[in-house]
DNA sequence: CCAGAATATTTACCTAGGTAAATAATTAAC
DNA sequence: GTTAATTATTTACCTAGGTAAATATTCTGG
């Protein structure tokens, strides 16, 4: 099998989802990245920046910029927590209260987007994915 | 099954991924993405960008800027078409002679990243990525 | 206690992707 | 044949991701 194909084809899929999330989100005022943030931060309660990029597998800057974004957009806000270092992010009362109606829209989506295949399908996919670049001793 | 995993999931893959082919590909000066039009056009020949982009399926403006970077480091070319609106692009002599050295890391890395994989689970996999998001009539 | 290491966040600089609108050249319609 | 629509590319402006280095606190070993 040409591993190319897999690899082009893992990258348009991404690509293209990200693309319709952000245009089903727009009625919200949201983007995808940002609502990944917020949907963390509404299951595991407040939680300092390192946290939050520890958790989602991302770099530093990449929380310190989205977070900014979101705070000057009223999403969440950065308290300073004991320690002098940290920030910690916690949603407002706007996000709090838009969330139930947003997570509604993103679960729909996701629901037809995934709708191509069945249950066990999905399991298989999840499970592949999951496994696929698991090193051994690469 | 709790579709939001699986999204997240295939947007961490992703990410993981081109960051390491990006580092990979260090060694050569060149960036994933880049690669991907270069491998392009090694297979399909001379191309206009609209060709490009449609074949990659990306937005005109990606390609725009990222062949303006692919010339500035010498990759490729890009000559007036017959049509004085197109431009052709063409890949360099360095690039025609540094192709197939690039093509061997890449090929090496997504060997290894697809190890963990047998044969029959890649193609599945394959499969479950191209039916995902197969509207029927969404 | 205090100098040096470690930690949390930010800043500066890069690539990659998107949309909307501008520009230039070609085609089509009258 | 000139005007209007279409097509190819670019520009301006956004988000998202990365690395390397700077800053500010906190922790630690002597």
């Amino acid at each position: 099998m040409e591993t190319h194909f897999l690899f082009h084809l893992l990258h348009q899929k991404v690509r293209h989802l990200s693309k319709e999330l952000n245009k089903v989100l727009e009625q919200h005022q949201l983007y995808n990245s940002q609502w990944t943030i917020l949907y963390t931060l509404s299951q595991k309660g407040p939680m300092s920046q390192t946290q939050i990029w520890q958790y989602l597998d991302v770099e530093a800057p990449t929380v310190t910029r989205t977070l900014a974004r979101m705070e000057k957009s009223g999403w969440v806000q950065r308290v300073p927590g004991k320690d002098k270092r940290e920030r910690i992010v916690v949603l407002t009362d706007r996000a709090q209260q838009e969330l139930p109606d947003i997570q509604q829209t993103i679960q729909q989506y996701e629901a037809s987007y995934v709708a191509s295949l069945s249950e066990s399908e999905q399991q298989q996919l999840y499970h592949l994915l999951n496994k696929l670049g698991d090193k051994k001793e690469r």
